[in-house]
DNA sequence: ATGGGGGCCTGCCGGC
DNA sequence: TGCCGGCAGGCCCCCA
């Protein structure tokens, strides 16, 4: 469930259970998801105190108080479940894993958090918490977009010359962070301009028209996501996801919600992925 | 440097 | 009922 909105989502959701806490247990089912886990995963984890539960682009980060900070990114079907007692009475209690059920942590207050991913294109990592920003996944990555650094002037910038689909160019985590293919289908519908426009071809007024757009888009979703909140620790994380209601994502062939348009949604294949939009409103 | 495509995995859904 | 193709919210890596 990966986009920003959605891990921001989960991290609003373990960060009551988890920040604060002594990580009792940590259960590593197997060696590795996208890549090996690190070296020790579950006795560097063993014990440590959770100091803060950071978000960056998609991937979640927990500092420890050993200095170090837990690296989650959960790849396109990654789950963090919340189960178990806060009130401690079942801190022995272990049941068995359900299917992909990869990484169970139990904190000292009996809750439970299990990472559970299907595809395996999640990944964990351990990283020095003073140098996180310079880890090989994050150090390349562009300013969030919800933050200050994300401004007019930078993706005016950046699609400056650039031959690209803007599609791909929103895609590119190093020019925006956390932006998938749900809102940025949705973000191209709302400022009216087809994904299949070359990013350095839109007019300076437009690409600044996009700034924000694109925050609107984002804010609504972790509102729409925070509402599922208190589901959140019932299990499935994917609550919310779905109660989103887009304007574009998923609406092929179905008619197009633009003011005064009589347009149809219709669905093209760019660099293998979907892309939903109106070649009516959207030019 | 930039852009495009392959590949990593499993699960689900629709059609035959 | 079973099999098969197509599809899925991500992103690294290699190639031209």
């Amino acid at each position: 469930m990966p986009e920003l909105p959605e891990v921001e989502t989960v991290r609003r959701g373990l960060a009551p259970v988890m920040e604060e806490q002594v990580i009792a247990g940590a259960l590593v089912n197997r060696p590795d998801l996208r890549w090996p886990f690190p070296a020790n995963m579950a006795a560097r984890l063993t014990g440590r105190r959770v100091l803060a539960l950071r978000r960056r682009s998609k991937y979640i980060l927990a500092d420890l108080d050993s200095g170090e900070s837990l690296l989650i990114h959960l790849g396109m079907s990654g789950r963090m479940l919340v189960s178990g007692d806060p009130l401690g009475r079942f801190v022995h209690d272990h049941p068995a894993p359900a299917k992909h059920d990869h990484v169970v942590l139990t904190m000292e207050n009996g809750a439970r958090i299990t990472f559970n991913d299907p595809r395996r294109f999640g990944a964990m990592d351990l990283l020095e918490t003073a140098t996180a920003d310079q880890h090989k996944l994050l150090s390349g990555i562009g300013p969030e977009p919800l933050g200050n650094d994300f401004s007019e002037p930078h993706l005016v910038a950046a699609f400056k010359g650039r031959n690209t689909p803007v599609k791909s160019a929103l895609l590119d985590q190093r020019i925006i962070a956390g932006l998938g293919n749900i809102y940025v289908c949705e973000t191209l519908f709302r400022a009216g301009i087809s994904p299949k426009r070359k990013a350095g071809q839109i007019t300076v007024s437009r690409v600044a028209g996009l700034v924000p757009v694109i925050r609107q888009v984002l804010i609504e979703a972790i509102e729409a996501g925070g509402s599922s909140l208190r589901d959140f620790r019932q299990a499935d994380g994917e609550l919310g996801y779905f109660q989103h209601r887009f304007d574009a994502y998923g609406r092929e062939n179905e008619p197009c919600r633009g003011p005064d348009c009589n347009g149809t949604i219709a669905r093209i294949v760019q660099s293998g992925r979907s892309s939903f939009y109106c070649p009516v409103c959207q030019r």
